[in-house]
Parts: C-alpha cells; structure tokens; sequence
DNA sequence: AACACGCTGACTGTAAACAGTCGACCTCTG
DNA sequence: CAGAGGTCGACTGTTTACAGTCAGCGTGTT
C-alpha cells in the first residue's frame, strides 16, 4: 500500500512510515531506553507488522543516528554521552548559522521574518502548555529557519539530525532542556536576521546552541 | 550472513552492503543516469538479490540523497540543477568549515596535520593517475579532515553528503570537477589550520568551496 | 574444578510468495 | 468518433518461510 493522498486531504500512509514515525517517537521519548537491544522480532509483534516492514524501519533510524549497529548486526537505541551531545549542537549549530545566513542575504526578508514570527507566537502558546509542547515549538522555530532557506539539502541534513537532537534533550531532561528554549532567545534571532547582518545572525545562533549544549550536558 | 572480521582481516559484507555500494557507484559514476526509474524488479535480477535485501539499499541511498522518491514509491536517480548543486556545496562548506575550526581548537594539531599532509601527498601522488583517482583522494582529504576532529556526527553528517558531492562532481564532468582539486589550495587549507587561526581556517575553506560550486555550475 | 564439545533456542539476513494499485490498452456503446 | 468500462501486466508494499550464526547451557573428560 503506497502512501495516497484522498480528495479529503487524507492520506494514507505506508506501515514502514507508520512504524518509523512510532518507533522515532519511542526512541526519542525514552519509552525504549538508550542501550535497549531492538529485537526484530519482538518489535515486529508489537507494531503488529512483518520482519521486513520493520527493517526497513530500522534502517533509516540507524541513518538518522538514534540506532547503532553492534556486534552481529544487533540494533539498540543509541546512547549519548556529554561528548556526543556537544557535537551534535556543534554540528546543529553550523546548519543553523548556515541558514541564518543565508536568509539574510536574501533580497526580500519580510516574508521569511513573518513566518519565523508566526513559530515565535507559537512558542509563546506553548508555554501554557507541557513541556514537550514546549519542546516542540522549539524544533519547529529551528526546523522553519532551515526550510524558509529555500535549501533542500540544509533542510534534509537538519532534519536527518533532528532526532539526534530530540535525544540529547531527552537525556538532559525536558526540563533542563526547555531552559534555553526562551521566547527572549529566539527573538534575538529573529531581530539578527532582520537586521540582514549575517555575521550577527550567525553568531546569535552560534551562542544559542553553545549555551543549549552546555546545559544539557551540566 | 552478517559482516564478520575474521582473522585474516578479511571481511564479509552482508548482500545489503554489497548492494549498496555497487548502487551508490553506479549512481554517482552515471551508469544509472539521473532520472532513471529504479525499478526493484530490474534492479533485483541485475544485482542477483532479492527484492527485500536491495530495498534496505535504497532506502538508504535515498536518505543520503542519492535518490528520490516520486509517485506511488517509484524511486528515480535523482537529479541536480544548478541550484541543488550550491546548495549541497553551502552545506558542505559549513560542515567543514566546522571541521577545520574544530581542528585549529585542538590542543595538541601535530598528529592531525601529519594526517592531512599524507592526505595531500596521496592526492599528489594522484595527479599521475586517472581523473576518478583524483576526485577520491581529494575526497579522502576532506573526509580525513571531518574525522580527525573526532566528532562522529560530524563525521556522519559529511558522509551523508557525500554522495551528493559525488554527483555534483559527476554532473559537471570530471575534467572540470579536479579543477579545484590541487594541491596548492589543500595546502592552503592545511597551512590554516596548522596556524591555529579558527577564523582563517574557516574563512579557507569556504572560499574554496565557494569556488568549487562556482566552478560545477559553470 | 576447569575445560572442551555438542546441542538448542534466539536472532539476523535473505529469498520467495502474496496482495494491492494503477497505467495502458482494448472493447463496447451511444 | 468519443467516452466509459473492463482487463491485464507492471510495479510496489508486505508477509512468510528458509538458512546461517552464535551465545548459553548442559554434559563429559581430565
């Protein structure tokens, strides 16, 4: 069954983007702990799907970073150390000032201000709510600043990272993690944007991301 | 059959593996030409694998990139214009950007600049070859240097890309790919870093992928 | 007690078969 | 002739079955 899209809007999608989207929630939630061996067999029971859906599952969130391969092919759910944590911020933090820069130097900004103002409204709401809605208005500020770039690379190379990223907040704890996820910060970067100096913006961005990384591992 | 080192240091790669490499090579070298239709049931008889074993190989060409997904899950060699192709080398130069100022932060660069100048030396030793071999070392150059920093997302994340570099390359023909391949600009790089200067290290690297990019979409 | 060997169950890797979707083509009808 | 409907082959998505590897455990020998 190929993923379809209805006259309604709806769309089917296929039990491996089913699974995987699952299975990155389970990973990046804890729910299957950093260490856990992934056993084909066991996971295929309880997402009700065949060995082979699942691998191919498997696959990709091996790709994305949240599975490591051990000895004889075993799968088990990454574990981060401080280290590992800091160099995916600093390699977050280079994507990030790349596309900071890169809308900067974009000859009109005032629609891309607009958009990245509009996540910043919903970031404000999501303070009245939990704190994964609060993590998750988050991503979605940074995830928008990649996308509005207009580079499908950056885009992909950020998301490729982003459940590495939704880990290392995990390991510190959603609310140590929430900590550097400010309405105050993000506005600074959106008022470097706007201001077109690229060196500002990727230096906003730079600070913002070691700062993020030094509270998660404290 | 999974891979397995064995005494000799010989080593078995999983059908997968083998599948994939054979893939990544025939689509970056332009034996599968950009746009061409994967068609599993072809794919699977010229490879001698099953249909399961060569989609965990695709599936994991398309995260890298290498190729995309159209209607119904038909999966095509994908194509790059002018555009995709700078955007790859944007995200490509901050990546190693990242990768030299991380290299000019370490306290001890001795080792590590004795890897990049046998790095260089291979590539010298290269220009006495065939262009293929000229393209690979100078990639090993790179790569060496997203490793020697010891950041494995970094590490990882380059890789990823890799392949897209690789077609970016192939799009523009080899002759003008190793135009910005000499020694004399690794050298440059090598000498930045070796200074210790994170900026100019930085401010190196971009410009040589500036000018690369510039160069592959000529 | 320590070591070697054999067996078994658990697990991964892979192939083959089944099932659903859809485009192309053909036939029929108005 | 144009349009509608049906059929079939090509293809993707998924499941099931087979095969190989290896760790753990039990047994026998020294």
């Amino acid at each position: 069954m190929a993923a379809t899209a209805t006259l309604l809007g709806l769309e089917k999608k296929s039990l491996r983007e089913q699974a995987l989207a699952a299975l990155r929630t389970a990973i990046t939630s804890g729910a299957l702990e950093p260490g856990r061996h992934l056993v084909e067999t066991e996971l295929s029971e309880m997402l009700q799907i065949s060995r082979g859906t699942l691998r191919e599952a498997l696959r990709q969130l091996q790709q994305e970073g949240l599975v490591s391969a051990g000895t004889r092919g075993r799968l088990s759910v990454r574990h981060l150390d401080a280290k590992e944590i800091r160099d995916i911020y600093s390699v977050r933090a280079a994507l990030e000032s790349l596309a900071a820069r890169t809308l900067c130097e974009l000859p009109d900004r005032q629609h891309v201000i607009g958009s990245l103002r509009a996540a910043i409204q919903a970031m404000e709401a999501s303070t009245h709510g939990t704190l994964e809605e609060r993590v998750e208005s988050d991503l979605d500020f940074h995830r928008t600043m990649c996308r509005l770039t207009g580079n499908e690379t950056l885009l992909h190379s950020w998301e490729s990272l982003e459940g590495s990223i939704r880990m290392s907040i995990m390991f510190a704890g959603l609310e140590k993690g929430v900590r550097n996820m400010s309405v105050d910060r993000h506005n600074d970067i959106v008022a470097a944007i706007e201001t077109g100096d690229a060196t500002l913006a990727r230096n906003t961005i730079r600070e913002h991301m070691d700062s993020a990384a030094a509270v998660l591992v404290a």
